[in-house]
DNA sequence: GTCTATAGATTGATAGAC
DNA sequence: GTCTATCAATCTATAGAC
């Protein structure tokens, strides 16, 4: 019977962060009542209490589980071929356009979990440890070819893939695939200064 | 009496939409009540439902008098020089340190609005001219030099250093000003293919 | 137009049964 | 660990006096 009660707990503390994820992306962390993040995960809101302590809780613990299950899945992607061109391709596309599991709102989330943790202690180090987990792993799979520093460019590289997807998700037409290359190709190549213009 | 009544009018109004900005990028759309919203500008809620019917209302029209009074000034101050790097540096500058008036927490204010935005059908074609205006004021500003569009380049500097801003906002040192100025003059040249690589 | 007072719904959190 | 029931606080919005 261990077992089972076991997993029954196991479950339900699965069930109540994935729920988390997908509700605060829709209406965020304040529209998210507690109440609702457990009828989202078919439990009650005694259970959130008795794992997380409080909605706080949850959204540390949330936090601290979440890890993008796209990062292989890229990597892969971005080294099945030698083009430059093709494979920032692979990595706006990846970044747009949210891989089959993840909601659509799942871009979202990361604006609200991003926000809360600029207010909130506890959420901002686990927020900015996540950033810096996605600019290493990033860098590690640029390995920036010549002297340019790998996290440098992979922190511009975030940095302009989050940019105008904001952009692009409040007026679709306002970014076009081509300037989002072009873009990434020319951050890509940062090391020379400003010599032939 | 008239006169002076209209005045009230409009002084409360003003008061009211100031306020909502500062307490909104405080604690957040959902986080900024009614009644919270009305005492930070030193009226009662009633004056809220007057003015605007609801908060809904209260937001919208924040959104359509939100201008940046910025602007101006970074564009005098773009102007003033010929040297790229300084006149990049001061885009960066002005961006990530918010000028005299405004307070510590205007990025916050853009993210809280633009996620609302996200979210609300009334709200999105607001803060899609808000981005539109910006990129075409920008365009303006750097009157792109040579074959490239202004406004692809304009929208992605935005994006860069909204992207830049979030990183640097979660940990000040994971951002470096070099490493923004480098993205930034990156950026600024890519109309050249990847040729010489 | 602005206030006070209040209705009605919802919130985060706790207590106690199982 | 999970549920039901519930409290106290807070929320948006309305009604009516001035």
């Amino acid at each position: 019977m261990r077992r089972s009660q076991d997993q029954r707990k196991a479950e339900t503390r699965q069930r109540l962060l994935q729920a988390a994820g997908e509700l605060i992306a829709e209406r965020g962390v304040a529209g998210a009542s507690v109440d609702a993040l457990a009828d989202a995960a078919d439990r009650t809101s005694g259970a959130i209490y008795a794992h997380f302590g409080d909605k706080e809780g949850l959204l540390v613990a949330l936090l601290d589980e979440w890890k993008d299950a796209t990062g292989d899945a890229v990597r892969a992607e971005y080294e099945a071929t030698d083009d430059e061109g093709a494979r920032f391709a692979a990595l706006w596309r990846n970044f747009v356009s949210p891989p089959p599991n993840a909601s659509d709102a799942w871009v979202l989330l990361e604006h609200e979990l991003w926000l809360y943790a600029c207010r909130n202690e506890r959420a901002r180090s686990r927020v900015a440890a996540r950033y810096d987990d996605a600019r290493r792993a990033l860098a590690q799979t640029l390995h920036a070819s010549d002297g340019t520093s790998a996290e440098e460019v992979a922190a511009l590289f975030i940095a302009l893939m989050i940019g105008l997807e904001m952009q692009r998700r409040l007026d679709p037409d306002a970014i076009t695939d081509e300037t989002a290359l072009a873009g990434l190709r020319a951050l890509a190549h940062l090391r020379q200064p400003a010599e032939n213009v």
